[in-house]
DNA sequence: CACCAGATAGACAACGTTGTCATTAATGAT
DNA sequence: ATCATTAATGACAACGTTGTCTATCTGGTG
């Protein structure tokens, strides 16, 4: 016969009372040793621990919780994709400060979906999170707004929410790709195309902005086939690029508006064999190591999940004082590709 | 004078009691609209959403979950370091199981760290999470067993687990590696370094294993400098780089146990300016694009993600047979850098 | 008009803990 | 030996839900 059931049925777990039947105490005394709690003979206490390993008891924390009224110590973050580089080492940097406060982290990722990260915000309220870290999609946030009341602390990051009183880190995406741009230009650059992700999200369209901005200050007309903003995907991407360097303008750089769209074009230039100058915005694991390293302005993400933990914490321990935005630096890390003359 | 505390003070969240009062019916009538039972006249039931949404209840699902005692609908996953590519996209598979499976996510980084890892691994057991997905660390398990036998669904991935009966996902680590060796073996490669993570995790000793047997059969002793098994460190690696490219018998190709590994020794090569063959183990976004693109043994991170949490949730929703132990192919890339013959 | 079925609603226990308080046993002082 | 004092222990309510059971109110039927 083939092989059956081995594993045990999914006994329910014994509680504190299963353990106070077998060491023949009351409840309360077991629920005293469990915690630590003065008041119980040696003897007593060694007769509990000993049912203790025999049941294989664990204290039931969510019941714990339910009890004590207080905090969960959780926390929940909701970001647009755990696998991104940029936002894994966020939340791992969340995860620590987490750790330090003793809370346990839930992830989700919202994939850009307004209806999802509303879900998953929504669920772990219900959970009773202490505070949730969120990357918000650029739909409406009203629906935070009775849990942020109810005492749920908030915390954006990397993009803020409109219609909500809530502290948010930022970097400064404009700033960044100006720095990014000027830096082109100062190598003689005048026709500077632009490819960024869909101008519906926050930092997209800032960098955006930001790169608008060094060009008009520069005197630079901006041709309507110089800016692609939309998803980093291949084709998407190549269409673009064929657009800017071909016709009678053609650009000789170009600035990328994050990490997925530099590598996307990297991978097409090197595709067509043309190698424009070009300066990403977020830096990437071997930048430095292409056959032309590649010339980055940089976020620090890690410092970014650090800062808005380490907020969201302050207020979870009842800071009430007004709202914080906190706006990060970037720094331009010059490494060849936007150093190449016009 | 300064701005002072503008937001509420948490105020105790409200309970279904809150609501009756409110409204003026009976807390079990709320309940009833709150989870949709039938039963309730449609103008009590308005009556009762507007004092919801006045009040901005929402159902404390901590204690729905302890009265209902079954399931909590979440799944915790321990894994070394979220913010390593190769375990972001696994968590973000695992995340998409979960979510098809209606379950929260609960995320720790063990930072390989044993004592961390099982407090982690306890917490969230404490929590009563449905299952646990573990890449184990090195040291003994025993503690899991009580949870296991308690009913807590446990798979790992990546590596195996002594001494616990649990479903296990891992790849072909010994296979692969030998893949790698084997294809430096046949562009005339003998003299053949490893440089892999530390021995005791289980599959750099695995990777190993297979380097050693490939070179084996291939009758080409192992001279002691050309492997160097520890974490991918700059300094280290350098040491060992050196080690390996000078004397009588340097290597001209080499073998790398992992991604982190992998990328710091083309960072130490590039300094110093060495170009011998290498094939790296796990592949990395942009291998292809860099000036001698690498060839390396591709592990899907995702299909291990999406396998173990598919293992799981079959095991908490009652699967009772036999423990498995699946292994995943690995794929080997040539993209170059592998190709040079000796 | 009396009666019953079904619809609507509420009272109350239970989930596994912790906090409060009462009870008992042990100890020391008189 | 008696009483006060402290140590050790247990009984019980409460946390915010859901499930069970019972009570009330309708309206329709004979």
């Amino acid at each position: 016969m083939p092989d059956e059931a081995k594993r045990p049925a999914a006994t329910a777990r014994p509680t504190i009372k299963d353990v106070a039947a077998v060491a023949g105490v009351g409840f309360k005394t077991v629920a005293r040793v469990v915690n630590g709690e003065p008041g119980v003979k040696e003897a007593t206490a060694e007769r509990v621990r000993k049912a203790i390993d025999q049941l294989g008891f664990r204290r039931n924390d969510g019941a714990r919780l339910l009890r004590e009224g207080r905090r969960t110590s959780s926390i929940g973050l909701i970001l647009e994709d755990v696998s991104d580089p940029f936002y894994s080492q966020l939340s791992r940097a969340v995860e620590e400060v987490a750790r330090a406060h003793g809370s346990l982290l839930f992830t989700g990722s919202s994939a850009e979906d307004a209806s999802r990260e509303r879900e998953l915000a929504l669920a772990l309220c219900a959970r009773r999170v202490d505070g949730l870290i969120v990357v918000p999609t650029a739909a409406d946030h009203g629906y935070l707004a009775p849990e942020v009341a109810a005492g749920t602390s908030v915390v954006t990051v990397d993009r803020p929410v409109a219609g909500l009183d809530v502290d948010t880190v930022l970097c400064d995406n404009a700033g960044g790709s100006r720095t990014g741009v000027e830096h082109l230009l100062r190598q003689g650059h005048r026709r500077i195309g632009y490819l960024g992700d869909s101008e519906n999200i926050f930092t997209a369209a800032e960098r955006l902005h930001g790169y608008r901005g060094a060009m008009a200050d520069a005197r630079c007309p901006v041709q309507d086939t110089w800016v692609s903003m939309g998803p980093p995907d291949l084709v998407h991407i190549r269409l673009a690029l064929e657009r800017m360097l071909v016709g009678r303008w053609p650009v000789t750089a170009l600035m990328c508006g994050n990490n997925r769209t530099t590598v996307a074009v990297l991978r097409e230039l090197a595709a067509l064999d043309r190698h424009p100058a070009l300066v990403g915005f977020d830096d990437f694991e071997l930048a430095d190591l292409l056959s032309v390293p590649v010339t980055v302005v940089a976020q620090d993400p890690a410092q970014m999940g650090r800062t808005a933990a380490e907020l969201l914490f302050r207020r979870i321990e009842g800071d009430r004082g007004q709202s914080q935005r906190i706006t990060m630096p970037t720094r331009l890390l010059p490494r060849g590709s936007g150093e190449q003359p016009a």
